[in-house]
RNA sequence: CGCGGGGUAGAGCAGUUCGGUAGCUCGUCGGGCUCAUAACCCGGAGGUCGUGAGGUUCAAAUCCCACCCCCGCAA
């Protein structure tokens, strides 16, 4: 099959390579375009973009798929089947229609559940423990296409965003190439999802990534692994100087919530609602990730500190 | 020139405003205490203070200049 890939970050990569690796007839790549990134707005290619390059493989980084130019590009490559994963645009009716085999989606989540930006960061801090890869058909509605396999992951309770995008990005290379290959062969059965279960993940906000002490030490926990390692959870020491969490646990103790309870072991056990939390790794501003053995070596907080 | 923080012993920091060759916590090494210990006590080692046969000065980690590197924010 000749196959129109679309994709943006890391997670898209998984699949892309396995594509590539499986000897796939990969006739392109579209992807968003560079741009300004970091210090001093360094203009930046997406991950996709570097990998397609390097392989050789034609790169189109578009600013609109919505206009004629795009429409002309389409019937060029004039692909068979349009593999989208994780590309950050919404496709419009005539490039989901062009394909003789339709728009492959592989969607980090059990469908309907968690449709959207963000569904591995969403079924983390909402502690669940298990999710999974559906790749599905595109439809016109956010996420809503019918869907053609799924695998579940399990989520431990250790699990942070970082091992479960990078499990979830195996595993979704893996249900594509088999997706492909039985929709090659014209084996497989799409499935309607059952719209009244769908949940929606929203896109992550800075107002989602500060710690609120006052729930549970597990939903603390589960927020904190939810966001790590990007963007990160964070709060506040009494200075008013950001303190981002790169890794926690639970643990044993009770106070005020917010309430630094324990410096010992290399740990920073602060209080929450119910339970507590040890703190393991931060991010202080300005400062680089360090254990918070280091961060209490450095004397930047004491026993009875309130975060917030 | 997007905003900002920083480069001081193996690690994390203080000291720089008011120049006078450096201190804290941890680690490490040795000794002690203890049934024992990641606990405690005593002692030691370890630093060209990012770079510059730079500038100012009697004297610079501390002031000035240039350069290199790291990081946070915002996108």
């Amino acid at each position: 099959m000749r196959i129109l890939f679309m994709g943006t970050p890391d997670f898209a990569l998984f699949s892309l390579r396995a594509l590539v690796e499986a000897g796939e007839d990969v006739v392109g790549v579209v992807t968003q375009p560079d741009k300004p990134r970091g210090r001093g707005y360094t203009l930046t290619p997406p991950p996709v973009k570097v990998y397609a390059e390097e392989k050789g493989l034609p790169v189109y980084q578009p600013r609109t798929l919505r206009d004629e130019a795009f429409a002309a590009l389409l019937r060029e490559i004039d692909p068979e089947v349009i593999v989208v994963v994780a590309f950050g645009k919404i496709l419009p009716v005539n490039v989901l229609e062009y394909p003789k085999y339709g728009c492959v989606n592989v969607h980090g989540s059990l469908l309907p559940a968690y449709r959207g930006a963000a569904p591995m960061q969403r079924a983390i801090i909402e502690g669940c423990t298990e999710t999974g890869i559906t790749t599905m058909f595109m439809a016109e509605g956010l996420d809503t296409g019918d869907m053609l396999l799924k695998k579940s992951v399990a989520i431990d309770l250790h699990d942070t965003f970082e091992t479960v995008h990078d499990k979830l990005g195996e595993c979704g290379a893996e249900l594509l190439l088999r997706t492909l290959a039985l929709l090659e062969k014209g084996e497989i059965l799409p499935e309607k999802q059952e719209d009244a279960l769908a949940t929606y993940a929203a896109k992550i906000e800075k107002e989602d990534c500060l710690l609120d002490f006052s729930r549970t030490a597990k939903e603390v926990h589960d927020r904190i692994r939810g966001l790590s390692p990007i963007p990160l959870s964070f709060t506040h020491t009494p200075d008013g100087k950001l303190l981002k969490v790169v890794a926690s646990d639970l643990a044993d103790g009770k106070g005020r919530p917010g309430e630094v309870l324990s410096l010992s072991g290399g740990r920073i056990t602060v209080a929450c609602g119910e339970g507590a939390v040890a703190l393991l790794s931060v991010l202080p501003e300005g400062k680089k990730k360090m254990s918070a053995a280091d961060f209490i070596n450095g004397r930047r907080i004491s026993v009875g500190d309130m975060l917030s």
